[in-house]
DNA sequence: ATCCCGAGGG
DNA sequence: CCCTCTGGAT
């Protein structure tokens, strides 16, 4: 995609939806970081279901080491990978506590250091918390990405740099989440809604069927 | 490359 | 039945 296309692309994002968040719920740095850990391979429909009680029970990263995995795994048992996110989710929160007084740290290498927190969870959390000019790269990115023409790359870092260089500046911020609601509401995986797409003349795949 | 792993959609 | 959902660790 061209220079101007892309500038274009995301000048309708931002009329379409001006200041776009997370749909993840969280009351706190500490619980958005465990939202997005637990959001892996997961809708954020189910992650919101299961941290509503999940939170209820332990609001703090002291109150998660005391509920301990299988406590944790009780809540959180109807999204999928649960068993790995609970043991996580307790070994995060104990570091935390051991390593950062129990907050969540601003750098990528503390971040990338605690379990279950990988390069694109932690650039989640500098983006969203500390309004840091990062992309996550998450399934909807990387299909969009690549299926729009807006920055092709076989893997996601390839990705990632390549949507830190072409994204204008003035939209890199908020970049993350307009294309992650793109893609799971218009872009989706299966049968793309090309018919009510705002950006679909500027899209390299336009879709024929609709 | 493989495993983890439930819910929802088609 | 199949695929997908804001991945990470081995």
């Amino acid at each position: 995609m061209k220079r101007e296309a892309i500038r274009e692309f995301f000048r309708r994002l931002h009329d379409a939806d001006p200041e776009p968040k997370t749909e993840l719920e969280y009351a706190s740095p500490y619980q958005l970081l465990v939202a997005v850990v637990l959001s892996a391979q997961a809708t954020d429909r189910s992650v919101n279901l299961a941290t509503r009680k999940l939170f209820a029970a332990a609001p703090t990263p002291e109150a998660m080491v005391s509920l301990g995995e299988d406590g944790v795994a009780g809540h959180i048992r109807t999204i999928g990978l649960f068993r790995n996110k609970a043991r996580n989710t307790v070994a995060l929160s104990r570091l935390l506590l051991e390593r950062h007084g129990g907050e969540v740290p601003a750098g990528r290498e503390a971040l990338e250091a605690l379990p279950g927190v990988g390069r694109k969870t932690a650039n989640v959390v500098l983006n969203t918390i500390f309004r840091q000019p990062v992309m996550a790269v998450d399934t909807h990115i990387f299909r969009l990405a690549n299926r729009t023409g807006l920055a092709p790359g076989k893997d996601v870092v390839a990705v990632e740099n390549a949507l830190l260089r072409r994204v204008p500046k003035e939209y890199l911020l908020d970049a993350h989440h307009w294309l992650i609601l793109h893609g799971r509401y218009v872009c989706t995986a299966h049968k793309p809604k090309c018919g009510e797409c705002c950006v679909r003349d500027l899209c390299l795949y336009r879709d024929k069927t609709a």
